[in-house]
DNA sequence: TATGAATGATTAATATATTAATAGACACCC
DNA sequence: GGGTGTCTATTAATATATTAATCATTCATA
């Protein structure tokens, strides 16, 4: 077996885990439609309502750029809507539609259900050291791009 | 904090997780005018010149549609070369040039010294234990795609 | 209050992902 | 030997990622 060092270095581990459990949740979403960013998007409206592009960026982990592009074509679909600040017009606010919150009804149970199953697949305590190590590396500082802004502030 | 169990979900985990690490490489790697995928081949190519398209499909998680074009551009930079198989005309062998190589030379150290210190800013059991954990998600069936082939044969 | 820096969303250009379809080559079978 | 199905790489169409640049707005400050 070649590579395989490679093929266990944590970059390639954490991709092959997201091949391993994305399509379950793939599936369903192009069933009614969707993509997995679009999927994102209405699953943090149906908590975060009205919520600023910005932080929607950061919770959906969409990239800005990206962003205007999935929201575009959600608005296009009616499931969503864009609002300019009034305070600061440079900010853009997200609504869901009632069309938007609606099918988010509709799919929500089908992804907590396979979500369940997955997490019925692995031992209980393995899942939660795992989702703990995870956090852990989450928490890691991207360490680049010192000189764009400042790091350590 | 919204959206909470949502963020703390196994896949946004993993992205969360892909998105501190991968910076500090893909820097490295747009250095030399490489992208991602373009390094996963000529480091898989190191160690397996002249691999089957496939394997290399299946080795750098790249999917097949995809790598076409990596291969391409690759190709066109001089760094890869592509050769049909004799007895099997279908299959397409990838080897890399001695100017890939080249670059991979100077590359591979700066990325290795880059691991080493992600590995060292992880205290070593819970790395190992993250490891682990990963390699078990990643051995998991895709469950999907019932219709389309066989899974249990 | 004019003006340059900073901020937030967006556009632009290129590369890759996803899904379906295609085209060529091979195996098999009759 | 001709059809039929299968396998492999590739193309096609659309969506998203990445990086840099732009544009409008706001802020700071002289």
């Amino acid at each position: 077996m070649a590579s395989q060092s490679f093929s266990r270095s944590l970059p390639m581990l954490l991709y092959r885990a997201l091949d391993a459990v994305m399509p379950r949740f793939r599936h369903i979403f192009n069933e009614f439609g969707l993509t997995e960013q679009q999927w994102r998007v209405l699953r943090v409206l149906w908590e975060r309502d009205g919520i600023a592009f910005r932080e929607l960026s950061d919770i959906t982990l969409i990239p800005a750029p990206s962003l205007v592009g999935v929201i575009d074509r959600l608005a296009k679909q009616g499931l969503v809507a864009r609002q300019r600040s009034e305070s600061d017009r440079r900010n853009v606010f997200v609504y869901a539609t009632e069309q938007g919150r609606e099918l988010h009804r509709r799919v929500r149970p089908r992804v907590d259900e396979a979500y369940a199953e997955l997490r019925a697949s692995i031992d209980a305590q393995d899942w939660r050291r795992l989702i703990d190590s995870l956090e852990q590396v989450a928490a890691l500082d991207p360490a680049v791009a010192v000189e764009k802004r400042a790091v350590n502030q």
